[in-house]
DNA sequence: GCAAGGTC
């Protein structure tokens, strides 16, 4: 098939990104054919004799714009961002592409992503470049071929309200970030002289407060020490923590007292104990906040260097989208042969226990969801060559994919209740079956013998010691917590919170 | 250049 577009009569059907107009072509037809313009890959299908073009572009191909440098502005306009913005030259390609595509459809679908940034993405596509104000709007929440084909095949009318409500969010911003980040840096540099610029907006500026609230409070914290008696215990041959029942203890006094009655006990007897299990079930697959905190908590990653590494990784077709809130993984993924691909890029000793213990592939999932994107997962390519970050990156997401189809991992919880002179009590927690941790271990586990304490046994006082502990003081935020405080609070989006953080520091804040 | 939001 030619990849020259039809002079007339023809659908063109505008995808968000290339992946997505790839599943989709290939959802609607069994032989789509793939052209290339100036290096953007687009799809030829003929269904029947009805030809269909599906084209791609990358995100917002428009930003706002004005043409006024003071302040008030309320002069705004729509303008291609490879034209106004030096960062976005590579939209032009796709720009061109669908210009290219535009001769004359005689229908046209918004097939982005089901959302209010989707919707505006292809209205002003369509609007502006197609140059038709009538189209139709393709819904799917995932890139299934069963349900892109459903979405084909019933086609909804145009999406005004999400559209409008898209647009609007994008000019409140504009108006209310634009006129404030300039009053500020103008007003600034008539107190200091000084030319620094300075920014306020709906995510930027709360997030900002946030930081100060809690910098405010770490330092005008006031400690107020209370106390804490400890002992160590040795019986059968291992040394036990145990801590005295009443802590803590207000005065410093009544813990001396509390020391010494226990010092001049000569043993200490087994009063109680019992003994419970815990199952620890295996982590949710991956989504991108809990992947940037484990980045963070295991390799000191930021969070935007985190999902800068992840971003590569899939392009280079190593792992699914990574700019996801889901924890779910998509249905129908073919885990087998994900699983066939980890264990020859180095995982078969996790994968043969997987095949062996779960070879139904019955996989954990978790609660959170996001209407555009699965959870994220390896694709089962095996990796040539990567870098040291971005090989560590990988191997967390490896494994913790691997972790889901494992059973949980099991705990033995042992409970003392000693008497020496006081009572105390000792906590135990000890592993006693390994379960998914053999794939994935985010922090230190304690994998001490099992004991079995026996009521009336007697173990020896070695050592008493009394702590001043201090009511918990808050800590400052890290970009870690700042990220995880935005996703609680519902601010800013899974794509855009970490790079809104790096400006919060690019601003010296 | 200043926002926040997509994606390469």
């Amino acid at each position: 098939m030619s990849c020259k577009p039809p002079e007339e009569d023809y659908t063109l059907i505008i995808a968000e990104k290339p992946k997505a107009a790839k599943s989709i072509a290939y959802a609607i037809s069994v032989n789509p054919s793939q052209c290339k313009y100036h290096g953007v890959p687009y799809w030829m299908i003929n269904n029947n004799g009805r030809r269909i073009i599906v084209a791609p572009v990358a995100g917002h191909l428009f930003g706002l714009n004005t043409d006024i440098n003071d302040i008030p502005v309320f002069k705004y306009y729509w303008a291609p961002r490879w034209e106004v913005e030096r960062k976005a030259y590579h939209t032009k390609k796709f720009y061109n592409l669908i210009k290219y595509l535009s001769r004359s459809p005689s229908l046209v679908v918004n097939a982005c992503d089901y959302d209010v940034e989707g919707s505006v993405i292809g209205y002003l596509v369509i609007t502006i470049i197609v140059g038709k104000k009538f189209y139709k709007r393709m819904k799917f929440s995932s890139l299934t071929p069963e349900e892109l084909r459903e979405a084909f095949n019933n086609l909804q009318p145009q999406d005004t309200n999400m559209v409008e409500a898209g647009l609007c969010r994008h000019e409140l911003d504009w108006i209310y970030g634009i006129n404030l980040s300039r009053l500020l840096t103008k007003s600034y540099r008539h107190v200091t002289s000084e030319r620094r610029i300075l920014s306020v907006g709906r995510v930027q500026t709360p997030t900002l407060i946030e930081v100060i609230n809690r910098y405010m409070e770490v330092e005008t914290f006031s400690k107020s020490p209370v106390f804490g008696v400890y002992a160590s215990i040795s019986y059968k041959g291992k040394t036990f923590t145990a801590s005295y029942i009443g802590n803590p203890i207000r005065k410093y006094i009544d813990a001396k007292k509390i020391k010494e009655s226990i010092e001049n006990a000569s043993k200490a007897s087994i009063i109680d104990t019992k003994r419970s299990y815990e199952e620890d079930p295996p982590p949710p697959p991956y989504n991108l906040n809990d992947l940037q905190e484990d980045a963070y908590r295991l390799y000191k990653f930021s969070p935007s260097y985190a999902q800068k590494l992840a971003e590569d990784l899939y392009l280079d077709g190593l792992i699914s989208y990574p700019r996801t809130n889901s924890q779910k993984l998509p249905p129908g993924l073919n885990t087998r042969k994900i699983l066939d691909g980890l264990s020859e890029a180095g995982y078969s000793g996790i994968v043969d226990v997987i095949l062996k213990e779960n070879p139904n592939l019955v996989y954990r999932e978790g609660r959170k969801t996001d209407p555009a994107h699965p959870a994220i997962y390896p694709t089962g390519i095996k990796p040539r060559y990567l870098r040291p970050d971005h090989k560590k990156l990988y191997d967390l997401i490896a494994r913790r994919f691997l972790a889901v189809f494992l059973p949980s991992s099991l705990y033995a919880k042992i409970y003392i209740k000693w008497l020496a002179g006081m009572p105390l009590e000792s906590y135990l927690r000890t592993l006693v079956k390994e379960g998914w941790l053999i794939a994935y271990r985010a922090g230190s586990v304690s994998e001490k013998e099992i004991i079995e304490p026996k009521i009336s046994d007697k173990g020896d006082i070695s050592k008493v010691v009394i702590k001043t502990l201090y009511t918990d003081k808050p800590t400052y935020h890290t970009k870690t917590s700042i990220l995880r405080w935005m996703e609680n609070n519902n601010i800013g989006t899974e794509a855009t919170r970490a790079e809104i953080i790096e400006i919060l520091y690019k601003r010296g804040y």
